[in-house]
DNA sequence: CGGGATCCGTTACGATACTG
DNA sequence: CAGTATCGTAACGGATCCCG
């Protein structure tokens, strides 16, 4: 176990203490995205050693972040999720979201469905634009089909359920390109909107596309 | 120099490749409070080595988020700079210090007042309870002098200069406490906030203080 | 004194192999 | 499926030394 710290009183050096290790933010991630078996969780972090794993995810139990929790029966043995303090991270992952956006380059291997609406589109939101706002827009990317709700101004996951005000429909490279500011005319073939213009301009207000006037675009 | 990339095309995986090293986010940390020599940055990451501090500020050179500056005749040679990109890691930076605060335990050791403002009281400032809100606030913290204001919604660093709407005078470890959501009342003696009932409420909408409901207060 | 560079012991990480 | 065990390598931590 890493027992390093920064032995700071500084809230940032102590959250550090608790999630800057190399992979622990990745792991929180995955299970922000949804409950996750310890291989899905290998396949979702590509390179990351086993033993590695299971000590991140020893170390998030510890710090009360993330519990195991036993599914019925025919089910695989046991999943990972978040606790209820475990999911205060979901603000720092978006912000570290969209940090990271103006450089992301050109698409390397596959890119997953649910990584491109959770990691992509969902952390675009911008708490300060969807102040009042209430919104549910249907993903369906690359076949898969996900969903997220704004109620009063909060954003949540949702489930499959009543109409949508929004459905996007498209590729998971598509809806990057969405996120990082391309129009809706460039997207034709790879995304396509439908609701009506007043949910659109919603969407735009609670989930700004990234600002790509980076000076220094990296190589 | 730490090559070492997740190689995963994801933006938070992009954007640790780029500040997720171990002490990296805390030299942002120092450098988001104001412009840093050498020395300084040493100085206020203690424990840090000095071969490690010169490779994570050339890594973030490299990256373009710091630069040198080079200063007039008589005062010491260079100091540390955040470019415009190097900026965008504060909304970072508050994310994760929200996150670590209800994690902070008692003081330890000496708090400077500077990172008690910065890393303490304004990054508690939330855009959405501050959208259209207008405010300038003076701190006197343990003799030192800083100001923040609010402009139409968005946070600043501030100079001296007009009449502040709030005045919070007091010590390091009492401004924390305020932080951490103690009651004005439980204060007195330690921190005194003067300005009008107005503005007082604009300033708890603008850093509401962090929830300490954790159920798992380490110990 | 500010701003590092060099060296070396220790720790954490990465890859693979193996097990209940 | 969910890890444990092992081991070589890379990164970190601390101290010392160097140069303008």
């Amino acid at each position: 176990m890493p027992t390093k710290t920064y032995d700071q009183y500084c809230t940032i050096a102590t959250a550090l203490d608790l999630v800057g290790d190399r992979w622990t933010l990745l792991v929180l991630r995955e299970l922000s995205m949804g409950d996750a078996r310890f291989t899905d969780l290998k396949a979702g972090l590509p390179g990351v050693a086993t033993n590695l794993l299971t000590e991140r995810l020893r170390s998030l139990e510890n710090a009360g972040l993330v519990e195991q929790h036993d599914l019925p029966a025919p089910a695989a043995r046991t999943v990972y999720r978040l606790t209820r303090d475990g999911v205060r991270i979901r603000p720092v992952l978006r912000a570290i979201a969209q940090f990271g956006m103006p450089y992301l380059q050109a698409p390397v291997g596959a890119v997953r469905p649910r990584a491109a609406v959770f990691g992509g589109s969902a952390a675009l939101f911008d708490p300060a634009g969807a102040v009042g706002a209430d919104l549910r827009v249907r993903y369906l990317i690359d076949g898969e089909e996900h969903w997220i709700e704004v109620v009063d101004g909060r954003l949540r996951r949702a489930d499959a359920g009543a109409e949508p005000d929004l459905t996007i429909t498209g590729t998971a490279v598509g809806l990057f390109g969405l996120n990082r500011g391309a129009r809706r005319e460039d997207l034709v073939g790879q995304l396509q909107v439908d609701g009506s213009a007043a949910a659109w301009e919603i969407f735009c207000r609670c989930f700004p596309p990234s600002a790509l006037t980076l000076e220094n675009q990296l190589a």
